[in-house]
DNA sequence: CGTTACATTGAAAATACTCAAGTGTTGTGG
DNA sequence: CCACAACACTTGAGTATTTTCAATGTAACG
């Protein structure tokens, strides 16, 4: 098993193997961030992309008026901080959930990455496509459902993704988020949360001990979810074929 | 004065003007959609993209319960279904708010143009990526602001769009948008949106005359908006040089 | 002019929030 | 190994925001 989980971009973004290599080769070296650091601060200047190479993080956006809103949960395998690409100070911040392994990738050397591999341009934007699915998907579900389906969709989401990763089995998985992180990905409060998961539990919809999570009834949570899931096509018509560019 | 809006590429998604008579020449002739009209439905095969040449159109998904969640309002200029480039079938519908003049780009011949522009890869990326901002923008906004600030930002985010193709000069502009299509934009009921827009009117802050608005005191609205304009960098370090591809 | 679509307002109900208190749970230093 | 923080979770009671339902007003259009 090699020390990446290449899967991740091979799933989620379709690059090949390949070019995920490439990527990472031209990353820095991995740096360790603990449980509740920060990996890249709001308004800092962009330099870099980030990869996940373990653990857990949150993508976050503070309004002026002080709350926080969690814009995107991210895993193993997956890239972050790719919307601020077109900013001159982050968008986003970047901090650790779990302990988590991290290699940034400067812009310089995404940009040579992009000359050398003309193909993982399309393939990124097919990766930045996904994720503006995901969100839209979020915006239809924060505007037009109930706290009880949205953290059905949450749920269903991670472990969905979960997963691909090889982390979620049968339902169940480990989910290190306290309810107060919870709150403000769904745009509830923790109390609110708490209510909603409870009641979820007394359904007997999903069960708890600790952080692993059973989602006792995949099918009727689905039946729940306010979005069905989206299927992504690997081999889209205006991606053009290796060799041709 | 040209036929066509290319600022609009051009501000926004920093295509260069070549680019986007690259793009648009390889569109299929223009068609025109009357007012109320579908350009493209949800679940329908993905077969193009299209440029708003003139009008206002809405990009809505629909949840299985029925309700309908507008995830972005275009307007003149814009590039539309694009998101849905990398599915089997559309995630959104395409609807005309007013008469609109759209041309399709068919896959295909998107990605002959990406192959013979191949800085045009990595500036629709960076287009993508603003939007994909916009989004997380929407989120937050949804998630963790009142039904006034968020009716706040809308008409700031509107005025600001259309200021730079010229269509709002001193906060004024024509919103061609009734009050349900407000709602389904802001997750609010249409009565709730009414409600709203008459306090900010007993407030002064804004005033209207049948489509017509006028946001009276725009550095007070931006005070109560609850996400601050962004500021997109034209020539990211990640952007390969022209020639360099 | 009658029809239709859109805007406006009131009253009651539902959903989610705030504040507050109490209950685990976990980690740490003595 | 225990005491005690520190943090997260849980629950209740009252409040605020937004929705729902219903009725009425108004402007555009054939």
């Amino acid at each position: 098993m090699p020390n990446y989980p290449l899967t991740r971009f091979h799933e989620q973004a379709s690059l090949t193997q390949a070019e995920a290599e490439a990527l990472r080769g031209m990353g820095d070296p991995e740096i360790v961030v603990r449980r509740g650091g920060t990996i890249r601060r709001e308004r800092d200047p962009v330099q870099a992309i980030y990869l996940l190479l373990e653990g857990w993080a949150t993508a976050a956006i503070r309004l002026p008026a002080g709350q926080r809103q969690i814009v995107k949960i991210h895993i193993t395998g997956d890239m972050m901080g790719t919307p601020s690409m077109v900013l001159d100070t982050a968008a986003d911040t970047l901090a650790a959930v779990t302990e988590c392994r991290v290699a940034a990738v400067p812009l310089e050397r995404l940009r040579d990455v992009l000359i050398a591999s003309p193909r993982l341009g399309p393939l990124l934007l097919m990766s930045v496509q996904v994720e503006r699915l995901a969100l839209m998907d979020s915006v239809a579900a924060m505007g037009k459902s109930s706290a009880r389906e949205r953290m059905v969709r949450l749920l269903l989401d991670l472990h969905d993704r979960l997963a691909k990763i090889g982390a979620a089995e049968e339902g169940r998985f480990d989910m290190p988020l306290t309810q107060e992180l919870l709150g403000d990905v769904l745009g509830l409060t923790a109390v609110h949360v708490n209510r909603t998961m409870r009641l979820l539990e007394r359904e007997g919809l999903i069960a708890r001990h600790g952080q692993r999570v059973v989602l006792g009834n995949i099918e009727a949570l689905r039946k729940l979810s306010p979005v069905p899931p989206r299927r992504i096509r690997f081999d889209p018509a205006w991606l053009p074929a290796p060799g041709a560019m």
